[in-house]
DNA sequence: TTTTCAATACTTGTC
DNA sequence: GTATTGAAAA
């Protein structure tokens, strides 16, 4: 393919122009927001492809999303046509970890044919090891280990690379032999985690030489997306299979490093250089996306981080409109402020689908919907539940999942009852102990538990008939297109009778949802391949063509943009989340700063940040003090808003006069006097408690009297929850739950 | 075994 | 304030 100097060059900048066209080595290309990242990645590939530098399968791409990964083939396609067909190797780490783990499970321990386990299994197995240990799971809860082990999965560690101290106080210290336990019972079980996705391959690749230098000779380019959120295991991975010459280009921002909660290092992006010498560098700084305004304030906001790599977005254009920041009385106005906002812009031609309300936490967006729900505002929530997380989807996978691979004893669990069939606790557990004394799966078991005494006639009956059911779809699977088992079995196990008696208000949806699995089967193979999808692939594609208002969290909104965004409570403890700064400390803070940098780098005209002066918080009202985020937008690049409620509010400052410059100013003036400024500082100060270590955190709004008494369950804002044990005066000692006993004042803490 | 009520927790969330 | 979850009652 000769192309005159290829097609898709043309249009890119230098920097981009570079990052295309360096593919020997090392790269490092730092994409700030906005910057046309993903248009050079994929001219880069398509050049590499169009160029016969290596064949398609010659190709490792490796992005953090199902959405990122499909985009990027789409986009490929584009500019080369149907040759991205042959990248198989194009895809998510954990669908690539998944497909090479398939390849040599053997290797770990595994049948080829091992299923996924998602968060759901993967609690209920942790609870049954727990309870076999006699762990009480109120004080240790399943929860809590799975996030221990994911941990140290994300960061490479077999429990035969820790010390039986790592556990630390879980369980008593018994934490690394619950992991060793888990890691037993998932190859008893022929499965695996996500985690073991990338560290069972990881070690694979690490033990068998052969192995990694197949690998390593097959992929002559290896690009990675998003490189600011890889965590150890992801790294070490991609250091093996890249060797020391191998042609690696890495894309990322470090500014925009926000799921550090999770596991990533930014520290991986920021040590790039040193950990493949000769290592070239692009910036690519020009900024297509916002507007001078916009970009300035962003910028202005990021600079407050320490140990960036550092970059200067540009962009060229007329200034724009600046960024607002609006405060308001309470949470319910906000809804109403931004709702009439986004009515105001519609009526002036900008679609809904161009707007974004970014929240930072789920729970925020309730007054948003409700409002909307209210006023029949069209809205979207992106990023919520998962289709294959819904309970209804997920019992009927686990059907389908039982009929494909009948041992899989988890899906048996967690159908045997479902519809209900008077199989409870008891019944299961006779089963669980029968099958085991067996070795048998349990829907074997079943079968056979039928011919003795071990349990009630009617148990027996419904074992029975449900081992039949299951030996009758097992046979049709063979001659049935999979959608139509998929209806038949739903049809015929009682699960839809089941939600059509149910008169919730949920039912008829559900109703749907299982109708759209069935639909969305159609486009596979067969059953397993359809199967694989699922555990990989969290979502299916909706329909985002319609008009209507995006509301989502920051974290969700990682990757989009919009022409309108507006910014909902920007206060202190909210936005900068306190938990993130208590602990995680600067790290933390640093961390909610990159976030507020992604929600105001999705905007691409107007951003209108709002901070309300009261808010409920877990029922109790808080007063809240505007996010010190806003004291960090430089002012050239932002302008007050107005609102009524706000400034008829007696609205306290103690961040240097914020909420005088920025609350009431403006058209309705009057309260912008310095009079009025005075009178409402000094009243602040009067009301005011001392500062808890020079630290404003929120104040409680209930009278000063004490109304605690021993045992109350209360909520503090630096130490969480906790329960009061003694009371002096306005001194009281509280054992919290997280930060052990500690004696605090009556006013910094709310009932909870 | 199933239903009901009280106790409990409560960022972010890919795969 | 509310959704979920676990233990007691029907």
């Amino acid at each position: 393919m000769n192309l005159p100097q290829a097609s898709y060059l043309a249009g890119l900048n230098p920097a981009q122009t570079e990052a295309v066209e360096t593919l020997d080595g090392a790269v490092l290309m730092l994409a700030g927001a906005g910057t046309g990242k993903t248009r050079a990645l994929t001219c880069r590939l398509a050049h590499i492809l169009a160029g016969h530098k290596a064949q398609p399968w010659q190709v490792l791409a490796v992005t953090f999303t199902n959405k990122a990964a499909r985009e990027m083939k789409e986009r490929i396609g584009a500019l080369i046509g149907s040759v991205v067909e042959g990248m198989d190797w194009l895809g998510t780490f954990h669908a690539i970890g998944a497909k090479m783990l398939r390849r040599h499970a053997e290797l770990a321990g595994l049948k080829s044919s091992f299923t996924i386990l998602d968060a759901d299994d993967q609690l209920r197995l942790m609870k049954q090891l727990l309870e076999a240990e006699h762990v009480d799971d109120k004080r240790w809860p399943a929860r809590t280990l799975a996030v221990i082990i994911d941990n140290w999965k994300n960061k490479g560690l077999r429990p035969g690379d820790l010390k039986a101290s790592d556990g630390g106080e879980f369980a008593n210290g018994k934490a690394v032999s619950l992991y060793r336990q888990y890691q037993e019972r998932l190859k008893e079980l022929n499965a695996a985690d996500f985690g073991d996705l990338l560290l069972e391959t990881l070690n694979v690749l690490r033990e068998h030489e052969d192995i990694l230098a197949e690998y390593r000779k097959r992929f002559r380019y290896i690009l990675v997306d998003e490189y600011q959120d890889t965590n150890v295991v992801q790294y070490l991975w991609l250091k093996l299979l890249a060797g020391s010459g191998g042609n690696l280009c890495v894309v990322g921002d470090d500014d925009q490093s926000i799921y550090g909660w999770r596991g990533a290092e930014v520290e991986n992006i920021l040590r790039f250089e040193r950990d493949f010498p000769g290592a070239k560098v692009i910036r690519l700084e020009r900024n297509y996306r916002s507007t001078p305004a916009i970009l300035g304030a962003a910028s202005g906001l990021i600079a407050a981080n320490q140990g960036r790599l550092g970059k200067t977005l540009w962009t060229e254009g007329e200034e724009g409109e600046k960024v607002r920041v609006q405060g308001i009385y309470d949470g319910e106005e906000e809804a109403r402020a931004i709702a009439s906002d986004a009515e105001d812009l519609h009526r002036r031609g900008h679609p809904y689908a161009g707007m974004a309300i970014l929240v930072r936490a789920g729970f925020q967006m309730r007054e948003f919907e409700d409002r909307f729900i209210a006023i029949g505002l069209p809205y979207r929530v992106i990023g919520g539940p998962r289709f294959y997380e819904r309970a209804e989807i997920r019992d009927a996978l686990a059907y389908l999942r039982l009929i494909a691979q009948g041992d899989d004893d988890l899906a048996f669990e967690r159908i045997v009852n479902k519809p209900k069939r008077g199989l409870g606790d008891a019944s299961v557990q006779t089963l669980q102990t029968y099958a085991r004394a067996q070795g048998l799966p349990l829907l074997a078991a079943a079968r056979e538990i039928a011919s003795t005494d071990e349990l009630t006639p009617k148990a027996k009956a419904s074992l029975r008939d449900l081992a039949a059911s299951f030996a009758r779809w097992s046979e049709a699977a063979k001659a049935l297109p999979h959608p139509d088992l998929a209806e038949m079995v739903l049809d015929e196990c009682g699960y839809t009778a089941m939600l059509k008696a149910d008169k919730s208000v949920e039912a008829p949806g559900k109703l749907d949802n299982l109708k759209e699995l069935v639909r969305s089967m159609e486009g596979f193979e067969n059953l397993a391949a359809f199967l694989e999808h699922v555990s990989l692939v969290m979502e299916i594609d909706r329909n985002e063509n319609e008009d209507k208002l995006n509301l989502m969290t920051m974290h969700a909104a990682k990757g989009l943009e919009f022409d309108t965004v507006f910014l909902p409570g920007w206060e202190e403890g909210l936005f900068p989340s306190q938990r993130s700064m208590d602990e995680n400390g600067t790290k933390g803070l640093e961390e909610e700063r990159r976030l507020a940098y992604v929600g105001l780098t999705r905007a691409k005209k107007r951003v209108r940040i709002f901070f309300a002066a009261n808010r409920r918080v877990h029922g109790s009202w808080q007063n809240a003090l505007p996010s010190r985020f806003l004291n960090e937008l430089p002012t050239k690049y932002v302008e007050a808003g107005t609102s009524e409620g706000f400034a008829a509010s007696p609205f306290r400052d103690n961040t240097g006069g914020f909420a005088a410059t920025y609350g009431s100013s403006g058209a309705s003036g009057g309260y912008a006097s310095p009079g009025w400024r005075r009178a409402e500082a000094n009243r602040a100060a009067y009301a005011r408690p001392p500062l808890i270590e020079g630290k404003a955190t929120h104040m409680a709004t209930t009278d000063l009297s004490s109304q605690f008494k021993p045992g109350d369950r209360i909520f503090h804002q630096k130490f969480g929850y906790g329960k009061v044990r003694i009371i002096d005066g306005n001194k009281l000692t509280v054992a919290f739950d997280k930060a052990g006993e500690k004696k605090v004042i009556d006013q910094f803490v709310t009932k909870a």
